[in-house]
DNA sequence: CTTTAGCACTCAGAGATGTGGAGTGCTAAC
DNA sequence: GTTAGCACTCCACATCTCTGAGTGCTAAAG
């Protein structure tokens, strides 16, 4: 049951301008936008064959139709261009994109706000690993006799340090000691492997050999088992209140309440394609049943993964969000991974 | 020209009052609240004068009262009670508090989630040292031959590390000269110092040195650069939506998006008090001559101070947030530097 | 069989109108 | 100085009407 060519030009002129304006569109409107090629009548036509079968609807009997989710769906997958960039909106890409190459998660944020500000939606951001996280190596800094950093390097090169508050006093030739006893024996395992390894530490040692080790290592299973959550930034949440559709406020805090709750759990695309698009009640979260979010994924070696999703409603421009999406996932992934993704238009599909 | 002992009880019923209802409260209500000791109509004739001396307003003639930014004002220096938090809050706010001490960043996110969930309200969050940054410790830690991971311990001993990516290869045996020398010539000093001292160093190294121990510098000073800069921090802004003053989408925007903008400049208290009220037009942003503000700020060491504010409707209920703010500040403090904080009603005036 | 013009019908939204109630200010009595 | 009473004001809310955009249907034209 496939659809006219007409049907589809039609269906792609409500889309379209449905996303710019917000309000349903009529059948004079879309024949005006064909350039008159066909009157109105028989756009109408056109317009209750598609409802009918479920790309439109209408909000009340005597008002124009605005997409359903399954209209956007065949817009998305079949009728939507691709939109080039403006190099303007590359070169602000590129800025977020080149900022000093910084710590891993200043630098999603921070091209997640340029994502954010250029789409005119709220973004959220992530990064997940796959696999079990571990400490690649340790090193201690004194400070005084009472206290000392812990420096742990992670599997993925992250480091991560921690100013340690002591019980006991201890002495300076101790500290090369500590440092290689965790490093011959703490390298290459999860927390849970850690703290194990510690029990079984716990007679063979003097303690004031034993408390700076188990606090080094208490913190270091921290660490490890808070980087393995994975951890959801929004920005831009504010942004939806400039859209019609949220202007009531208990519906944009509703949703903007979700988006800040961090255990909230965003959508994300499948293992295999870089990105995806959801739309309405495609969505699982009750949260997000009145909106599309579109999310792309990138690589950042070491079998790590960052996520980049945009919120907005049903209504959104999906061409242009999958473009920047698009853009900014391949740019991070070129710039951590090495490869570069597939970014054809087959993988959008659901 | 002070007030009379019952005019300043009628300010306060309509403060209190309107701080829980939002709406403008009439002679009647504040009569029975006074258990009927006076009648409304005396009540009247009080409220009329209030109103002339300018601490009521009157939205239009025949409504109710609400209390000016100078009838605010009287309140919070004279009027308010300073209020006790229930044990389930203290509870709540320790629990923020004995956060496994992690970076200090996150402690003082998570805080203010902590405050901004109690208040109803949203917070900001910044940080700031009064004098230069400069690096106290240098630290290296090779990856493979041609890159290695950079550990900087800062003088507020908080750590930053980063991975660089070398342009040649570098031997096994560079590694310790390499650190020696950044730990020999580059601690204690600025990020200006250090450039310099760099520069200094062109001609009398050779490249292969040279090269790696230029990057790692010019890591430093952009760490240094940007922990100088004071960063800020909203949480809990969607909190506002659920205020009658902010159901207007307009408003909830334009503020929203001026706390989420990093650039803005929040007040901070002054320098020897511990808390600062602003209240309406006292804020010198336009963006908040509707709202107040009430803000804290506390010693965590090293000549660094951090801030907490809570961002508000004018009606916001001062003494609750001073009571949660002023907790939150002293636990701070004791946590990180060492002498506690007067806390005293004195200081609350502007 | 498809397209078009014409026409009656529908409905949301904006404006006009009306009513109730909460609250005031004023006056006169206590 | 305090209180009761009363006329007055004005918002909030509901009701009503009017308008215009848009529809569905029918009948004629291509």
């Amino acid at each position: 049951m496939d659809l006219s060519d007409r049907k589809k030009q039609i269906l792609k002129a409500v889309v379209e301008s449905y996303v710019s304006t917000a309000e349903p569109v009529g059948s004079k409107a879309i024949a005006q936008q064909m350039d008159g090629r066909i009157s109105s009548a028989t756009i109408r036509n056109e317009l209750a064959d598609l409802v009918e079968q479920g790309y439109l609807e209408q909000p009340h009997t005597s008002a124009g139709r605005i997409p359903s989710p399954k209209g956007y769906r065949l817009y998305v997958n079949e009728l939507m261009k691709r939109q080039q960039l403006s190099v303007a909106e590359t070169e602000k890409l590129n800025c977020a994109l080149h900022l000093k190459m910084e710590e891993l998660d200043r630098v999603v944020s921070q091209a997640g706000k340029a994502v954010s500000a250029l789409a005119g939606y709220p973004v959220y951001t992530a990064t997940a690993g796959k696999r079990k996280f571990f400490a690649r190596h340790f090193d201690l800094l004194p400070v005084d006799d009472k206290s000392f950093i812990v420096v742990m390097m992670m599997g993925d090169n992250r480091v991560k340090s921690q100013l340690l508050q002591l019980q006991l006093k201890m002495e300076a030739s101790q500290m090369p000691v500590l440092t290689n006893l965790l490093n011959s024996h703490f390298v290459g395992c999860s927390a849970d492997e850690m703290s194990e390894r510690l029990l079984h530490m716990t007679d063979q040692l003097a303690p004031q050999m034993f408390l700076p080790l188990s606090q080094t290592v208490s913190y270091a299973t921290e660490v490890l088992d808070e980087a393995g959550r994975k951890e959801v930034q929004t920005v831009g949440a504010s942004q939806l209140l400039k859209l019609p559709e949220f202007r009531d406020a208990d519906k944009a805090h509703q949703l903007m309440s979700y988006l800040s709750d961090e255990g909230a759990s965003l959508p994300a695309p499948d293992e295999n394609a870089p990105m995806k698009i959801l739309i309405g009640p495609e969505n699982v979260s009750k949260a997000l049943v009145d909106t599309s979010v579109v999310v792309a994924s990138y690589d950042i070696g070491d079998e790590m993964r960052g996520l980049i999703g945009v919120v907005g409603p049903t209504r959104m421009d999906y061409g242009s969000i999958t473009a920047r999406l698009s853009y900014f996932a391949e740019g991070m992934s070129r710039m951590f991974g090495k490869k570069d993704l597939p970014s054809t238009k087959e993988d959008l599909k659901t």
